[in-house]
DNA sequence: CCGTTTGTTCTCAACGATCC
DNA sequence: GGATCGTTGAGAACAAACGG
């Protein structure tokens, strides 16, 4: 532990300390009751690792300002050395005080943050002076506070006060990185709390920064193509559920199942479902949009087109079904009605859970293949198929523990294309016990990133499809060239 | 002892998303 | 489409706690 009383020296030890990226520096003062208190002591360690205060430098400035001024100068203005004080606003006062010191960090203030109390979880210390701190937090024991207070104006100092300079610096390092650690930790457990639903986890899988992004800030994820308007996509999804409760609903869609099986005939009960759908629910529907805003003509006109595929396909299925059981019964066995939202703890291997939220879409029964169809609708291509089976999954899989349904196997079909993914209940199960549980895992530490740390949350690899059409896109890159910047700088 | 910053608490307002 | 919820920001007045 090197004392320094020549000036010479001292300005040489500032000059080696003007390189370091972080130092942890205290003051001592001596005369603090008196009007005109002397800076006596400036204290720095460059060595966090250090235990018994070997790695201390200890500057005796008493009476010196030409010395204090040289450390200001060399150290405190210089934004790329990191200093950290307990209680930093005492040594500012007589190290140039706030204006000239940059890049200055508290303890006092970090644990402050971390003891509120409408915290989740508040730090507990019996109170926040550096030495109960490097007792409760960092386990050091014979802490001596006597010499505080003692008298720093005196020379020579005792060795007991030089003792207690040199470690001011130790534990105060150690303070510091242990409350780096815990607001760290802290961080995480903000969001802990907030369920995910399962959109989250296809999302993630999609984009882990637009899921940061929707989780963190409660944004809008859909991703939409550039060509259609989200009043469009949702249309569709409210108009889709309107026909499956309309066909519920109203006696004249079950009165078309009412001949014989064998003189159906596909296309005209197509074209009936249509002609009905059309004047219940598509053409208030229209009149509407069309008052609102009389350039969606087009837009309409494809809406009315996809509909027209659904309904074709949903015939389809009804007439298959109808083999199986009577017209009155078809349409309410067909198109399952369930509870519109439910909630499951999802068991994780290490013996958490995590709470998944999802409202339900829509579920059909196809009796031929005795199979639940899980039905999802999506407005883009799809990038990632290991995506939409991660949610399906999840879906089958709190359908069966919930419902007591089992999924053997999910239809995803697709706006505009129509094209359909189905995946096995094999698929599933496999995706549920390989994919998932890690996948929550790295979305908890997603959630958990701050601004300051490398690492964001990564890009899809998808990057090139998905950025195009994401609603966030402009933000997203905004926002994360400014922060990451910020937190490089810090 | 004391200077001073920081947090706390409260309000008002606005906003967006979601739900029904 | 309206009600509700949670979040955000600003402004103000007030309380707490540290160093030596």
């Amino acid at each position: 532990m090197p004392y320094l009383t020549e000036a010479a020296k001292i300005l040489a030890t500032i000059t080696k300390f003007a390189s370091a990226k972080i130092i942890w520096a205290d003051t001592e003062v001596a005369g603090w009751d008196s009007p005109k208190p002397r800076l006596s002591l400036i204290q720095i360690l460059s060595e966090p690792t250090d235990i018994n205060g070997d790695c201390a430098y200890i500057l005796d400035v008493l009476d010196q300002p030409e010395l204090v001024t040289a450390f200001v100068k060399q150290i405190m203005a210089n934004p790329n050395i990191e200093k950290v004080f307990h209680y930093a606003k005492c040594d500012l006062h007589y190290l140039g005080g706030k204006k000239q010191a940059k890049n200055v960090t508290c303890t006092f203030n970090l644990v402050k943050k971390l003891t509120q109390k409408k915290r989740r979880n508040p730090l507990k210390v019996s109170n926040k002076k550096l030495k109960t701190l490097a007792v409760e937090l960092c386990q050091f024991s014979s802490v001596d506070a006597e010499e505080q207070t003692s008298d720093w104006g005196q020379r020579p100092l005792t060795e007991k006060q030089l003792h207690y300079a040199k470690m001011d610096t130790v534990y105060l390092a150690h303070v510091h990185r242990r409350l780096l650690e815990l607001t760290a930790l802290r961080k995480v457990e903000k969001f802990q709390h907030i369920p995910f639903r399962i959109t989250h986890v296809r999302v993630a899988l999609e984009c882990p920064r637009l899921f940061y992004f929707g989780y963190r800030f409660r944004k809008k994820t859909m991703f939409l193509q550039s060509n259609q308007s989200a009043d469009i996509s949702s249309a569709f999804n409210d108009l889709s559920e309107q026909f499956i409760n309309i066909a519920q609903q109203e006696s004249q869609f079950s009165t078309l199942f009412e001949l014989p099986f064998e003189q159906l005939q596909e296309e005209q009960v197509t074209a009936q479902m249509q002609e009905l759908f059309y004047k219940f629910a598509f053409f208030p529907y229209w009149q509407t949009a069309i008052q609102t805003n009389p350039d969606q003509v087009q837009e309409l006109s494809q809406l009315w087109q996809e509909l027209t595929v659904l309904i074709q396909r949903w015939t389809k299925l009804l007439l298959s079904n109808r083999r199986y059981c009577s017209a009155q019964e078809v349409i309410s066995k067909t198109f399952i009605v369930h509870e519109p939202g439910v909630e499951y703890n999802f068991p994780l291997a290490n013996g958490k859970q995590e709470l998944l939220t999802r409202r339900w879409d829509n579920l059909v029964y196809d009796f031929k293949n005795r199979s639940l169809h899980v039905v999802e609708y999506k407005t883009y291509e799809l990038p990632d198929k290991s995506a939409q089976l991660a949610q399906l999954a999840l879906y089958s899989y709190i359908l069966r523990e919930k419902l007591g349904l089992a999924v053997d196997w999910a239809v995803y079909t697709m706006v505009p294309q129509w094209q359909e993914l189905t995946f096995s209940g094999h698929q599933l199960e496999q995706t549920l016990h390989q994919l998932i549980p890690e996948k929550f895992q790295q979305m908890r530490q997603w959630v958990g990133w701050e601004h300051s740390q490398p690492n964001p949350p990564p890009l899809t690899s998808h990057t090139e499809i998905l950025c195009d059409i994401c609603p966030q896109r402009q933000k997203c890159q905004t926002f994360f060239a400014v922060e990451v910047e910020k937190g490089m700088r810090k």
